[in-house]
DNA sequence: GTGCTGACACAGG
DNA sequence: ACCTGTGCCAGCA
């Protein structure tokens, strides 16, 4: 098995928390993170080890799924509830409905 | 070390 | 809605 970064964990761990019909930024999670890291690496992660977590709940800023799963995204919104702007391409979510902010690390302190 | 690329964000046209 | 430029940080040739 492949090792991964602290990063990608923490970055997957967090999305893993994301409710169903619900979803955050790239830079919500960097900025969650509060890490030196910026959204673009946030980005990295999902692109290389985003295929064991809700991955569709992760999207620009704007409210646009990732490129290229916009498709496989839609097909999860609508499964899920999702709030959103715009059912067809392209396919925005409605972030001012949709976006949740995780509560702060249960533990550590 | 240098330069390009990337599942980003934001401002401007 | 679309494209461009700029800022940001990390990975790779």
């Amino acid at each position: 098995m492949s090792e991964m970064p602290e990063f990608a964990s923490q970055v997957l761990d967090v999305v893993d928390t994301i409710p169903s019909g619900c979803v955050m930024s790239y830079g919500d999670i960097a900025e969650f993170l509060a890490l030196g890291r910026g959204p673009r690496q946030v980005g990295r992660v999902m692109a290389v080890y985003g295929g064991g977590v809700p991955w569709w709940r992760v999207i620009h800023s704007d409210g646009t799924p990732a490129p290229g799963h916009d498709e496989s995204a839609l097909r999860h919104y609508l499964a899920e509830g999702t709030p959103l702007r715009s059912a067809r391409p392209p396919v925005r979510v409605d972030m001012r409905r949709a976006r949740w902010i995780p509560s702060p690390s249960p533990k550590i302190v």
